[in-house]
This record gives C-alpha cells, sequence and structure tokens, in this order.
DNA sequence: ATTTAAATGCAACTCTGTTGCGTTGTTTTG
DNA sequence: CAAAACAACGCAACAGAGTTGCATTTAAAT
C-alpha cells in the first residue's frame, strides 16, 4: 500500500495537513464517510469550506470516488485500483444506518444498452438493503 | 393507461388539486423530475412544502420512484409497473444536462453478491454519460 | 532566501428539504 | 344534506449540505 505523500505527489496535489490527514482516514475505512463524517474523524477542526474543497480535489484527481446516498448526502472512499484499470464496482447502502461499502463485485460499462445517440462514461450500481448489524438488531 | 383519480383512490389518497396536477405531469414525463422542475411545469403556484410531501406521499405509495441525482437532488418518476411485480430498471443520466432518463433493461436481485448477514431489498442501476442532444452539440 | 501559485480560513450566501401549527377541504356517516 | 372526522394545505421558521469571493498563509519552485 502506498503512503499518502507519495498519492499526492503524483497527482500534482500540494502536501498539505489536511490533505494528509483526510486521505489517511479514507485508505484506512473500508466505507464511504461523508463531509460530516470525515470532520468527525478527524482530530485537528479543519475549516468545512476546505474540506469540501479537499474531498473535490481528490474525486477530481481520481483518488476518491463518490457515492450518493439516498438522503442526497455524498459519501467518499477511496479508489484503490489505479486510474488505467478503472473498474465499475457496486456499493451496498443500508437503508437503516445509512452506511455504504464497497463491493467487489464488477460491471463490464459494454453490456448495457442505452438508447441512440447516448454515449456511456461509467455505471454505478447500488445495491440497497440491510448491513449484518442493522439486520441482526431489529 | 389508468386515470390520474383512480389511481389516487386506488392508494387511498385524497383526491387534490395539487396531486392531480403533479401526477398528471409525471405520467406524461418520459423522464425524471425534481421538486424545482415540477413547480415550474405546474401552472398553478402550489406551498413548496405542499409538493414536497406531495411526493413523499405518492414515493411511499409506489406511484413514484426516486432517483438521487449526482448532485444529490431527487428527480421522480412515475412507476408504470404495479407493485406486484416491481422490478429493478436502469437509469440513464446525463452528466452534462442532468436529466434522468428510464431505461427499458431490468436487473434479478437474486445474482448481486452481498457479505455475510447482509440482506438484499432493492438493486439500483445508473448508467452515466451524454444524452442525445449533449452528445451532439458539444 | 525570494518568488509564485496554490491552498487555507472566514463570512456570507444559496438551495433542498424538514417541522410545527393553525386553517381549509375531502370524504364518510347519520 | 348537514355534521363530524381526519387528512391535506399554506405559512413561517428552521436545519443542513454545499458554494462563492476574497484576504491571508503556505508549499514548492527558482
Ligand atoms: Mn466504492
Ligand atoms: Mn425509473
Ligand atoms: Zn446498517
Ligand atoms: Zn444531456
Amino acid at each position: 500500500m502506498k503512503g499518502v505523500e507519495e498519492i499526492l505527489q503524483q497527482h500534482s496535489l500540494k502536501n498539505t495537513k489536511v490533505r494528509k490527514a483526510v486521505l489517511s482516514v479514507l485508505m484506512r475505512s473500508d466505507k464511504g464517510l461523508s463531509h460530516q463524517d470525515l470532520s468527525r474523524a478527524l482530530d485537528v477542526d479543519f475549516d468545512r469550506v476546505t474540506l469540501f474543497r479537499t474531498l473535490h480535489a481528490f474525486e477530481e484527481s481520481g483518488i476518491l470516488h463518490k457515492i450518493m446516498d439516498p438522503n442526497g448526502i455524498a459519501k467518499y472512499a477511496y479508489t484503490a485500483r489505479p486510474a488505467a484499470d478503472r473498474h465499475c464496482h457496486a456499493h451496498f447502502i443500508c437503508l437503516d444506518c445509512g452506511q455504504v461499502f464497497c463491493l467487489d463485485e464488477e460491471f463490464p460499462l459494454g453490456d448495457m444498452k442505452v438508447p441512440k445517440g447516448f454515449s456511456k462514461t461509467t455505471i454505478d450500481v447500488q445495491i440497497k438493503g440491510y448491513c449484518n448489524k442493522c439486520t441482526a438488531q431489529d
């Protein structure tokens, strides 16, 4: 697993406190985290706007991918695979606790049929239901 | 195609002006419409909150289904099929104009693999790219 | 060490969506 | 048809995510 500072450098992003902290948290998480999740997870209190801009920068670089939860809240997850063989993996969204999990299953973009004249870029598959914890305790 | 008033009655929803107007617009649309889209499309100016509550009521009854666009804005589309054989169809989201199209392709929920202890309810497939108009004019 | 361009922090703002409450309107029942 | 019952409506106030502009600071290049 690559180091945080190395990753930032590779994407020509300046090596700052916020960025190192945010990326470090997200690389250790198996779940997608919202802006709010992150500001709680970080020890230092960075400015709200800075955190939003950090997430945007990471998304644009392809370091993170964004998943929209059913309440319209963006969750961000670390993109483990390199941009070259960018894959389309599914996400599981728990309808109770709202957590977003990256799944391993992949989807080939080519198979999907779209109307005449439409061009495809990516495919997002969201499986909704209840996670192990929420299934158990209800 | 069933009438608006008949549909409301079948779902034990009171037959009011807003509801008839909203449902009428959505039944004629092949695209998902946001709260803002709808308030623009309606001739009469209904209260913002009433419109939100109408959409919620329709969603809960299964008359409409909700699709989250990448900007976190909810779009609603008429659910043509009856609740009995509820299917999981895909949506196309244009990355330029933001329009949401209901596609015909269906997905069987059973095929998807989820982690141990997780239970599945629905699957949402979103194909992102550029619609015919936005592909042509760029 | 200087310079330069980019990132940060702060304030103010926009927009979607929600909640509470009093009033109006649909529907049911006698 | 009139009365009652309950749901839906409209208004005001609010909450929270995300954005924009601008002055200040900081990382990185020279
Ligand atoms: Mn993911
Ligand atoms: Mn649809
Ligand atoms: Zn859960
Ligand atoms: Zn388009």
